[in-house]
DNA sequence: ACTCTAACTTGCCATTGACAAGATGGCCCC
DNA sequence: GGGGCCATCTTGTCAATGGCAAGTTAGAGT
């Protein structure tokens, strides 16, 4: 991972990584702008550069430590098939930066060997998750679980849910599982 | 629609249109560019501007012919709650780049009044394709129904899914629709 | 102390989105 | 049939961006 010391900025890597995240929280990934994340960093606009290649390796980084994050995540919420799904949504909204870049491949380098394995450490998770519960081929279930999970996280995250479904983007994603899981 | 009969160049507000949604569908949303496009319908740089104000304006107008083309596909499928699934699924897929946009609200204009207009209707046609198969309070089996397609939809999209789903996404999904509507 | 290299800067160029001001051409109405 | 009118499109310009090249700095190892 690339792990740096102390250098002349601190650690630009990290800050570059913080800032993009909080930049696309609110202004989504299209305002991003490797210039605008070397000022808030205080360094000169080629700093990136130096760290990343161009801005789809930031975002390629960007994405693998997504993928570990929700492999985390989803390590955190146990045995229960629903607690994953929706510790997969909690994912989701919590780090909503991470998550649209994880599944925007254009932006990124999917290919890249870090983000691969992350990628699979995270699918292995899910797929374990949906096996644990269902006897069945776990192939439907799980293309299913992954998919409504996906789908609701998708959509709350765009906005597009109506206001009944509530505040709770947790509580109303347990309901969502549930009804797929019984 | 601003209906716009025959002039200089023909029609460029479509072409434009058509062209973007070549642009995006190979190369995803990030590559649009507005000279891009104006170089190949034929006309100076700043034409677009004229038609669609500024570049959000282009992906305002793609976002609603997005949702007229949605609600299409969805009163094309007929009754049955499966098939407006699928019918989601196969629209998602066969018209990518309105797709993509339409959930991306940061990349247009979401409250313009005719994709709200747009939108509202086809989310009629999701709501009403759902009551009418389940007795209950169609809230849950709703957002039930429209995160499993729409996650499918998306996960499909982006190349997340394994390859042991098979190359047909609709029949896939037609699968994957059926375990939560058995 | 000296070197060597990673980390960063300065400078540059092509491209882009947006704006302003002008040119063009078809259509309406008398 | 001709003159005005306005939508349509062009030319020109500016600031911002991504990316490259070449130079500079600092800190770590010997």
């Amino acid at each position: 991972m690339t792990q740096s010391r102390a250098y002349h900025h601190g650690d630009l890597r990290r800050a570059l990584l913080d800032a993009a995240v909080e930049v696309m929280a609110e202004s989504g990934p299209a305002a991003l702008s490797l210039r605008d994340l070397a000022r808030r960093a205080g360094v000169s606009h080629a700093a990136p550069a130096h760290h990343f290649g161009d801005k789809a390796g930031l975002l390629t980084a960007l994405a693998a430590q997504g993928f570990e994050l929700l492999a985390e995540a989803l390590r955190g919420a146990g045995d229960d098939l629903i607690d994953t799904g929706v510790a997969y949504v909690g994912f989701a909204v919590r780090h909503r930066a991470h998550f649209e870049v994880m599944f925007r491949p254009d932006l990124y380098r999917a290919d890249d060997p870090e983000v691969a394995a992350a990628r699979t450490r995270a699918g292995e998770l899910l797929r374990t998750g949906v096996a644990r519960r269902t006897g069945r081929g776990p192939d439907v279930d799980a293309l299913a679980a992954w998919s409504i999970v996906h789908g609701f996280a998708t959509l709350w995250n765009s906005g597009a849910l109506p206001p009944r479904v509530g505040p709770d983007p947790e509580a109303a994603a347990r309901t969502v599982i549930s009804r797929l899981f019984p």
